[in-house]
DNA sequence: TTAAATTTTTAGATTTGTCTAAATTAAATT
DNA sequence: AATTTAATTTAGACAAATCTAAAAATTTAA
């Protein structure tokens, strides 16, 4: 089965939806997609149809297992662009998004099982997230959210969950990236902001909702 | 200014008919495009509101400087991506011209200024055809001796410096001659000798001292 | 130089993805 | 339980890119 542009963004977009809530509502999706939910209602149509999509009118929706796997197929092309966005051609891992935003809609197996090799079949892109591989298998690593860290622990960025560029640019400026080592110092009670320590860095104060984005394991 | 798709491949069409006849017509566009001489008039209309075509109703039609820079651009991104499909992800080079056409509609300079340097700022891409620089300026063909050929490289036999009888009857055989097209496919250290392969013919193996004689250039 | 053949354009329809505005259904509140 | 509020869907419209069928302009040739 093939796919336009718009049925694979909207198809991405309801799994990474449907990843926290289980199921999926209207008005979410219409946001997530910067549209209407009248388009939102005509295009689950259509991934209805297309037998995609668990989905009754006015009840909330969900991807099916096939839709599930398509899903999984274009956050694997997203995620390994914008690792060769980052590892090959030297772009700072807060600008690819958009780029990969593009790339990931070219089609061809055979153009990303060769990308995959080329890279070196990585697990993780540059935003830490996971790499399904060509099963739609996810990777998993125990990831912990830095606003519960215990203090004194030097841990490793993992992941960040808030991907927008205001974000983004918040943490380049705290020197905070991928595999950056840290520890937290002191939880202030008053606003739950963090005293951390980036490893080579002066110590900083971070806000918790800043916090409640970045996740970190232990050890490397 | 930003194009769609469909209108970049319009304009990439427009451009290499006119590089051949100086002027195009509706039909001729029709064939190459795979679609209708109505549409084509659409699109044409569209173009030269859009201020990139000479274009009088039922006289002929073509790019002028405007629209040229914007056909270099895409020829540009296309055979920067054929140079990276073959030259990085081991594509065979009859085998990257489709995708090359999804990938030359990714926009940004910033991309693309990365993929050239990435590549090494490569002049001719896989089929031999010129890769026009960031400015539109199409690199001149050269002749090349073909033992120092980079593999996997189409070329157009251009030249055979000793015209002897021996070495015109060897040509003959292995279905060398002027115009002739062919890559390297394999250099062997032992002797210099070449495995290369002629457009539409079996894989062969040729001495260091007939390739030495063989001058080639990119290119048609 | 007319008539026939060819090329090109127009007119109107279709598909995809979107929109606004209004109607419908479900949920929340009194 | 009835009413208000919120969420969702329908109805109808629009823009882009295409198509078919027919009309108009140009070219060829009788």
């Amino acid at each position: 089965m093939n796919f336009t542009t718009s049925e694979e963004n909207y198809i991405k977009s309801i799994y990474h939806l449907q990843q926290e809530t289980g199921t999926v509502n209207t008005n979410s999706l219409a946001t997530e997609m910067q549209t209407r939910p009248a388009s939102v209602t005509d295009m689950l149509k259509k991934l209805k149809t297309k037998k995609l999509l668990q989905y009754e009118r006015y009840k909330g929706f969900k991807l099916n297992e096939t839709g599930k796997k398509v899903a999984l197929g274009v956050v694997r092309r997203h995620r390994l662009w914008e690792y060769f966005l980052v590892d090959k051609l030297g772009f700072e891992w807060d600008k690819v998004h958009p780029i990969a935003e593009e790339l990931e809609h070219v089609s061809g197996d055979e153009l990303i099982k060769r990308l995959e090799r080329f890279l070196g079949s990585p697990s993780f892109d540059p935003h830490g997230d996971p790499i399904p591989d060509r099963n739609g298998k996810v990777p998993m690593i125990k990831q912990l959210n830095l606003a519960a860290m215990p203090l004194m622990h030097v841990v490793t960025v993992s992941s960040v969950s808030n991907q927008s560029q205001q974000m983004l640019e918040m943490l380049k400026h705290y020197h905070i990236g991928i595999s950056t080592k840290l520890s937290v110092i002191k939880r202030f009670e008053f606003d739950g902001s963090l005293e951390i320590k980036v490893v080579q860095r002066a110590a900083c104060i971070i806000s918790e909702q800043v916090a409640k984005n970045v996740f970190v394991h232990y050890g490397k």
